[in-house]
DNA sequence: GGAAAACTCGGAAACGTTTCCGTATAGACT
DNA sequence: AGTCTATACGGAAACGTTTCCGAGTTTTCC
């Protein structure tokens, strides 16, 4: 039903290969003649069809972008970065949320495919040595955001030092009692490359002389309520912490709500360190480390469109800074 | 480089029509031949190239969703209904934000094609009537997510009851001062069918026999620092408002930091209404109407499959309700 | 004036699928 | 044994592009 390229041919009275060199400028056309095709084109409301396009090209003009932990409202501003960035290209971006393994699975194998996807962006997921091959298999550009993989272009993004830094703070206030509240140490997806927030915990915790309490850390899935529930259950230990680190501002948002629970003042009775700033945060005043998400989505697309343009180019780096924004959460200890 | 389907016959000895009818399971093959089959298929890594697929059948297995407003957490909670939905589906999601005109114009003149999507779904954008006509004409499945229009199926909320039962609770508190922050009425992508919930504020106040006043009426452009600001100029009237409701939770978000800036306590002070209810309005007690945002994106997605399915069915039209949810931000005025 | 160069342009081939027409083989029935 | 039916399968054609070879026309230059 849509206008083929055949059928503005026909109405320009000229070839395909002339009126596909006017869409593409791929070879010098008279004005005459790129004049009655463009008309042609205009009364047609012709467009290419992409599929042929692709067909013929061997290029998708598309990027996947594959993305964990879509519930988090730091997703949403990476990939909003992304969308920025996109918005001004002329590629289609392909948005795939994965939030469990056979999902995580299938998207592995059937989206990194050249004749699928151009180039790929990955939000916080660490690829196996499966995901590895496959990609060099396939020989399609990667970029990995919040991730690391020696072999693979990434926006890196220092967890260990943000977490450090964090807790350097809360040491410096005073605090003796500090727990983690974190996401799933040996998570399903990142193999096991989040522990480095932990690290960054223990390293300060350690460098400062204070023991690392096991009943202090907990674990669970990445929501407001569990952070929350996790909050009560730290809250209502014999011993209780004075402070809590928690892995994301999600997770925070849900302490500060525990503490609102439990009639406790922040920062006062309880001091609160999040992780990411997102918006929110500052509304709630929350002490976090920020993470430049919005730039991290624009950076990685950037650098994957380096790669998409030049695959040969060696994998490149990025590093964004991570920085402690202090609020009004965070203060020294009374007890 | 990677393996067609003749390579896969070749392998496995037998003819490429053989194979696609093992993929697609479209007509009866041996067990034999199958497993031959299979097996080679197993060996070369082999997966269907999409744009091969898409230009033969015609069909994209792809939708479009179409965002707009894409900094706000309640597209984000919608999209993530869509992506649920999605997930559990073959189909591809093409990601498009809009955010300025050019945008929008390259958008609905592109993306609306056979050939290149399967269906549209639209998000908080009121089709004009050039739209309308290529969405005909392209015979192309959409469906609109929180918007109307008489001869597409959508996804409906009715803005403007939402809006009166807000300004209702607050006349029923016993405020008489009602403010309002919107987005700019005549909005650049909607048309004017945003100026629903102005109407139902409008109507609420006519009807307990109030005056609209037009200084208590502000318009801007949507983030939280805009409501802030028009929060501020509201305040520092000579005679302000005892209560605001807001277009939504951003702007409300703004206007309880205006006023902690302004040292006015809520609700006690100044009554604060939202509009969404996204996942902070409940961390900040705030008092807003429901929008059942994520089921929104869910059951668009749905009625775009049945559309696509079955694209000469009727339109169809889902009310999905909305609902005040009375948190600690509204109390009677004290003065 | 004629050869060479420059400029235009037409359309077949190729990209990787699915579809469908047609053929081959095996089994059933008379 | 011969005919018919059912089953299995091969491969050409078609989908809508881009690319590129080759041909036609005009211009340039000696």
């Amino acid at each position: 039903m849509p206008a083929t390229i055949h059928d503005v041919a026909k109405l320009a009275g000229v070839g395909i290969g002339t009126v596909s060199s006017v869409l593409n400028n791929s070879r010098p056309v008279s004005e005459e003649t790129r004049r009655k095709v463009l008309e042609a084109i205009e009364k047609l409301d012709f467009v290419p069809n992409p599929s042929g396009r692709r067909l013929s090209m061997g290029k998708t003009h598309t990027i996947a972008v594959i993305i964990t932990y879509f519930t988090l409202a730091s997703q949403f501003e990476r990939l909003r970065g992304v969308m920025s960035v996109i918005a001004e290209s002329d590629y289609d971006i392909n948005l795939f949320a994965i939030e469990t393994i056979p999902q995580r699975n299938k998207v592995f194998q059937t989206v990194p495919r050249r004749g699928r996807v151009d180039g790929l962006l990955i939000f916080s997921i660490h690829p196996t040595k499966e995901d590895l091959r496959r990609i060099r298999q396939q020989k399609i550009p990667v970029v990995l955001v919040e991730g690391y993989h020696p072999e693979l272009s990434h926006i890196f993004l220092d967890d260990m030092a943000g977490a450090r830094q964090a807790v350097e703070h809360l040491i410096g206030l005073g605090h003796q009692k500090i727990a983690y509240i974190s996401d799933y140490l040996d998570d399903l997806f990142s193999s096991g490359f989040n522990r480095n927030r932990y690290m960054g915990y223990c390293q300060a915790l350690e460098a400062a002389g204070l023991p690392v309490r096991p009943e202090y850390h907990r674990q669970g899935w990445h929501t407001r309520e569990n952070g929350r529930q996790m909050a009560l259950e730290l809250l209502n230990l014999p011993d209780p912490p004075t402070a809590i680190f928690c892995f994301s501002d999600e997770f925070a948002l849900g302490v500060l709500e525990a503490a609102r629970d439990m009639n406790l003042r922040v920062p006062e009775d309880l001091s609160v360190v999040g992780y990411d700033d997102i918006e929110l945060a500052r509304f709630a005043q929350l002490t976090t480390v920020r993470q430049h998400l919005f730039e991290s989505g624009v950076q990685g697309v950037e650098l994957l469109f380096e790669a998409i343009e030049n695959p040969d180019a060696p994998i490149k780096e990025i590093q964004l800074p991570t920085e402690l924004v202090v609020r009004q959460t965070t203060a020294p200890p009374c007890r």
